[in-house]
DNA sequence: AATCGCGCCTGACGGC
DNA sequence: TGCCGTCAGGCGCGAT
C-alpha cells in the first residue's frame, strides 16, 4: 500500500507531465470513493493549468490557478501517466486529460482513496490543517516527539502513527523504524527518555529516506502504458517476517496486534 | 483531551 | 470447482 515514500516517488513521478500543462477533460467513471468525487470537478479542473504538484503527508496537491486538486490514494490506489487513448482498465475510476495527450488516471480496486476539488488555502483545508509536520522535515526531531509524548499512555507504535503528531508513517515504516530503534512497539509513549527518542526520529527518517530513493530507483519508468505502477519491493527487516530470525539476534520475529493494526517485533532486541 | 472502535471496500486465501 | 468467511489496511469520525 503507498506509504509516504511511494507518495513522493508518485509526486517526482507526475510532477514534470502536469506542470505548465492544462486540463482538456476530466473523465468520472466511479465518483464513489472515500468522498464523493463532487460533480463540479469536472467543470472546476477543465482548461486549468497545473502550477505545482505538493505533497503533504499522504496527500498530493495538484495546484491550479483557481484552486487545488486533493487526492489521496488510500490503501489501494495508484496513479498512471498514459497515453490518452489507452482504454481504461478495471477500477480506473478517474481521468484528467492533459494538453499533452497525456492522461493521468485513477484506479483504486478498494475505493478508499480520494480525490476533492479545493478553493480555499489548502493548508487551512479541515483535512490538511490538524495534520502534525512533515517527518523529513528538522523542526521533526526528538525534542518534538518526546515534548508531545508526556503523560501519553498510548503505546509509541499509535502514537507515531497518529497523524496530528506526525503524518506519513503507516504501519509498515512504523515497525521498521521501531525495530531499529529497539524500541517496544507496545512501550507507553509517555515513558520513553528523551535520548531514545532521538534514537527513533533519526530511524524515522533513515527508513523513510531510504525508500524514498529505493523507490526513485525502481519507479524511473513511471510513464507506462500497461501492466500496473509497481509500488517498490521494500527491504524490509521485520514487517511481515514472522517467525523468521531476527536480522540482528536471531530469535524468531513476533507477531501482534496493536490499536488494530498488526505489528512485528523482536521481543529480545526491542524494549 | 486522549483514546477506542467502527466503517468504508476489494482481493487473496483457506477450509469445506 | 465454487462458495463463504476472514483478514488486510489509511484514516476520519463519533463515542467514551
Amino acid at each position: 500500500m503507498p506509504e509516504l515514500p511511494e507518495v513522493e516517488t508518485v509526486r517526482c513521478g507526475i510532477e514534470p507531465h502536469l506542470v505548465g500543462h492544462y486540463v482538456r477533460t476530466v473523465i468520472i467513471r466511479e465518483p464513489r470513493l472515500r468522498w464523493p468525487v463532487p460533480l463540479s470537478l469536472s467543470q472546476k479542473l477543465t482548461g486549468q493549468s497545473f502550477l505545482t504538484v505538493q505533497r503533504r503527508g499522504k496527500y498530493l496537491l495538484l495546484n491550479c490557478p483557481q484552486g487545488t486538486v486533493l487526492l489521496h490514494l488510500g490503501m489501494s490506489g495508484s496513479l498512471r501517466l498514459v497515453p490518452d487513448n489507452v482504454p481504461p482498465g478495471k477500477h480506473d475510476h478517474l481521468d484528467i486529460v492533459l494538453s499533452n495527450d497525456c492522461c493521468l488516471r485513477f484506479n483504486d480496486p478498494r475505493r478508499f482513496g480520494s480525490v476533492l476539488w479545493i478553493q480555499e488555502n489548502p493548508l487551512s483545508h479541515p483535512l490538511l490543517k490538524p495534520l502534525g509536520p512533515e517527518p523529513l522535515d528538522p523542526l521533526f526531531d526528538g525534542s518534538y516527539l518526546f515534548k508531545r509524548s508526556r503523560h501519553r499512555r498510548a503505546p509509541i507504535k499509535v502514537f507515531i502513527m497518529n497523524h496530528r503528531v506526525v503524518v506519513g508513517i503507516g504501519n509498515i515504516y512504523a515497525s521498521e523504524a521501531l525495530f531499529q530503534a529497539g524500541i517496544h512497539p507496545r512501550r507507553a509513549a509517555g515513558r520513553i527518555s528523551l535520548g531514545r527518542y532521538q534514537r527513533l526520529v533519526e530511524a524515522i527518517k533513515t527508513v523513510l529516506y531510504q525508500a524514498i530513493q529505493a523507490g526513485g530507483t525502481t519507479l524511473r519508468d513511471f510513464v507506462t502504458s500497461d501492466g500496473k505502477p509497481g509500488y517498490f519491493s521494500h527491504q524490509l527487516q521485520i514487517y511481515g517476517r514472522t517467525a523468521h530470525p531476527c536480522p540482528t539476534c536471531g530469535n524468531p520475529i513476533r507477531v501482534d496486534r496493536i490499536g488494530q493494526r498488526t505489528s512485528y517485533y523482536c521481543a529480545q532486541c526491542q524494549h
